[in-house]
DNA sequence: TATAATAGTTCACCTATTGAACTATTCACT
DNA sequence: AGTGAATAGTTCAATAGGTGAACTATTATA
């Protein structure tokens, strides 16, 4: 039990200015330890020969593939030029395929390789085995009501 | 409502191995996009002129200062020589004073200068706002419960 | 046809991270 | 007291990732 949020919560607490900075304070504690976490054990677990970034980029190829380098910077939110870079390591490293579009000569398709898709399918395997133990010491409803939060959060954050 | 989490225990659906897998592909996926989206909204209204992770380690330092850089190196999952080299560029802009232990030389305390901790009581400030504002929109069970759970899920996350 | 917009690359510059080798200091033990 | 291990921190070379401006090539539009 947290008793920091017995204490906002608890008791019948009237939310003011003061509670709402101990809860940012509580949330961002717990957020940042979440991430520091997994970060470590999908390094160690997850990834293997591959950052957390690339891991991410194959991960969204292998759902999304074929796609483009605008596509990756606006699904991960970073410049085009950085995609650049990340995607020129991951061809030399023959893990995808640049394929010019014959229509529109401008456009640029990304596809994973048959290495590619041997490396991302073996990760996400063991990305389902470990996240898959650490969910599963949740009741159903617990997890369910987490990720719905989680989801309804994402929703609330303010673009642009 | 996210029909395939009802999909998964909305009608009572036993826990499988495919539901398992389901679950954590909705899972990274929704904590995927909130890391996203309030990375850039830290970036637009908070950081200012600091970096995610000098913001961080200035927060760290704003609360638990005075501490060494194995402190911050153990706290955040890094090596040692990475933090030399950001507190370097913290300390070059007057923002980190470094202090040796009379008793044991061997150790160097880190504290904030006046200018550091203006810059931090002014990001955390923002901070509050920001998030204060985006955390309004849960009610008060909804988000003392999301925490519970965000806290638990630090706590089973296995170390090492 | 001239001009806008779009897709992607290149470049210079910066931050962050690792891991090995290093300095300096203190601890522990015979 | 003296030696060797442990601890705290730095340095260095290498790599990844990121920005933003300037660039090429191509297509759309007016």
């Amino acid at each position: 039990m947290n008793y920091s949020l017995v204490k906002l919560f608890g008791w019948g607490v009237i939310m003011n200015k003061e509670n709402l900075n101990l809860l940012v304070d509580t949330y961002t504690t717990a957020m940042n330890e979440v991430n520091r976490r997994i970060n470590v054990i999908m390094n160690e677990k997850v990834h293997q020969e591959l950052t957390s970034d690339q891991f991410g980029t194959l991960r969204f190829l292998q759902m999304k593939q074929p796609c483009t380098s605008s596509d990756i910077a606006h699904e991960f939110s970073i410049g085009k030029s950085a995609v650049t870079a990340q995607i020129n390591r991951l061809v030399e490293r023959n893990l995808i395929n640049r394929t010019r579009d014959e229509q529109d000569r401008r456009i640029i398709y990304l596809t994973l390789t048959e290495d590619g898709k041997k490396l991302i399918n073996a990760g996400t395997k063991k990305l389902y085995d470990v996240l898959g133990d650490i969910l599963s010491e949740f009741k159903d409803e617990e997890i369910s009501c987490f990720i719905e939060s989680l989801e309804k959060l994402a929703r609330i954050i303010p673009r642009k």
